[in-house]
DNA sequence: TCTGGGGTCCTAGGACCC
DNA sequence: TCTGGGGTCCTAGGACCC
């Protein structure tokens, strides 16, 4: 198990050497929550999630470097990052933006920690991204090593579970919450039970966890002991999309909701046409803020469903705002709104129907030309103009960063 | 006043089929 | 008076992950 360390700090950090010894906070969309610190944030007590104007004191007084999330630079180290790792290993499963599995079986036991090591100081030349590395004979074992790796600071950045000498004693300091795949609910009960660390949970009957919780418990019993119970996955086709985006300020009226929905229902086309695939309906759902003791919480849901399969925006547009009119209501002040595609199956797979027509060729080839032009010359370089123009309530992003490696004129100039 | 945006898997229960 | 046995599909909700 591969994961990069304060991913999206180091990320800012690499082109910007003055912050090297500051400490740097990543803000979510719309500048709401520290969605990433640096250690110094860390320990200094800063929460993962918290709202930024609670602490905004605090962070000045510490003189951390805020900015607003930089997703175009956070993807393209990502891929930078990944395409490294995965020299060194025949199989790699990306798990998410700063993690990945890599596949050492068949490599000599002897010889791993150095070839870790080795692994960790090339994607830090090629990169500049600091990893941590977790070696085990399962994912659930492996997420373990990883965790121990980076509490106790290994140097060399590479901790083999296989290589430990009174494994006991280190699985009873792992606390049971802190098991990969174990959140609150079941930590709970796993400590009502006795279950207290993941030694305890090691030595449980697998077969009783599976009658007292699920399968899932079971197998991460299982996983625990060092059978394998997870395999490396292979997602390059999601069963689900989801587009949504709160809003820079309140909107009360139903136009701007519109607007916002057509805008995400393009961006999920998008994103359904690139892994090839069409959908069998939409849902858009639009919400009040949940923070606000004072004002009731209003949220409501829609779903539209397609005669036959489609990956046409315009047809994810008509949807999303035939939905949006049914369950709008005046009065609320809405702080959010999004769309899901679901249903989704290949594209050449269509089942057809006996009274509706599905996408014709002409729309597949209008969405490609499409997605084609966006991509050569820029987003929204067409739009629908269902999306709107100005997009007076589109999100609040006040303390940006340069794309460095995917914008031409952002490319950094060394002197 | 201000609090993110994606995803997955599993289970139970209802409705239906022969 | 007595009333079988074997399935599927769909949805909502719960739990988890980053």
């Amino acid at each position: 198990m591969v994961d990069c360390d304060n991913f999206y700090p180091n990320c800012e950090k690499n082109f910007m050497p003055a912050w090297k010894d500051r400490p740097v906070g990543v803000l979510s969309n719309n500048d709401g929550c520290l969605v990433a610190r640096s250690n110094e944030l860390k320990e200094a007590g800063i929460p993962m999630g918290a709202p930024y104007f609670k602490y905004r004191e605090q962070l000045q007084a510490m003189n951390a470097v805020i900015v607003s999330s930089n997703y175009a630079l956070y993807g393209d180290m990502s891929s930078r990052v990944m395409t490294t790792l995965g020299q060194f290993s025949p199989d790699i499963e990306v798990y998410s933006i700063d993690e990945a599995w890599l596949d050492l079986s068949g490599f000599d036991p002897a010889t791993l920690d150095a070839y870790g090591r080795e692994i960790v100081t090339t994607t830090k030349r090629h990169t500049g991204i600091p990893i941590s590395m977790g070696i085990a004979p399962t994912k659930v074992l492996a997420k373990i090593a990883n965790r121990i790796c980076k509490r106790r600071k290994i140097p060399g950045h590479v901790f083999n579970l296989g290589s430990v000498e009174n494994l006991d004693v280190v699985l009873s300091t792992i606390d049971v919450g802190d098991i990969w795949g174990i959140g609150k609910r079941w930590s709970k009960k796993l400590r009502a039970s006795g279950i207290y660390n993941a030694r305890d949970l090691r030595d449980a009957d697998p077969e009783r966890m599976r009658k007292q919780f699920n399968v899932v418990m079971q197998r991460i019993t299982l996983e625990l002991q060092g059978f394998p119970c997870l395999g490396f996955e292979d997602i390059q086709t999601k069963k689900q999309i989801i587009a949504s985006r709160s809003f820079g300020e309140r909107v009360k009226s139903l136009g701007p909701l519109l607007e916002a929905v057509a805008m995400h229902a393009t961006r999920a086309g998008e994103k359904l046409r690139a892994q090839g695939s069409v959908c069998g309906a939409i849902q858009v759902s639009i919400r009040t803020g949940r923070h606000n003791p004072n004002e009731a919480y209003f949220r409501e849901s829609a779903l539209a469903k397609f005669p036959v399969a489609t990956a046409d925006t315009r047809r994810l547009i008509k949807g999303a705002c035939q939905g949006v009119k049914q369950i709008y209501r005046k009065g609320p002040r809405y702080a959010k709104a999004g769309v899901m595609l679901l249903d989704i199956s290949p594209a050449q797979m269509v089942q057809g129907s006996l009274f509706e027509t599905g996408d014709s060729t002409r729309s597949a080839a209008l969405m490609a030309t499409v997605d084609q032009i966006n991509q050569f010359h820029g987003r929204k370089t067409l739009f629908f103009a269902r999306e709107g123009v100005k997009q007076a309530w589109s999100m609040k992003r006040s303390m940006t960063t340069p794309a460095y490696t995917t914008r031409w004129e952002d490319i950094p100039v060394v002197s």
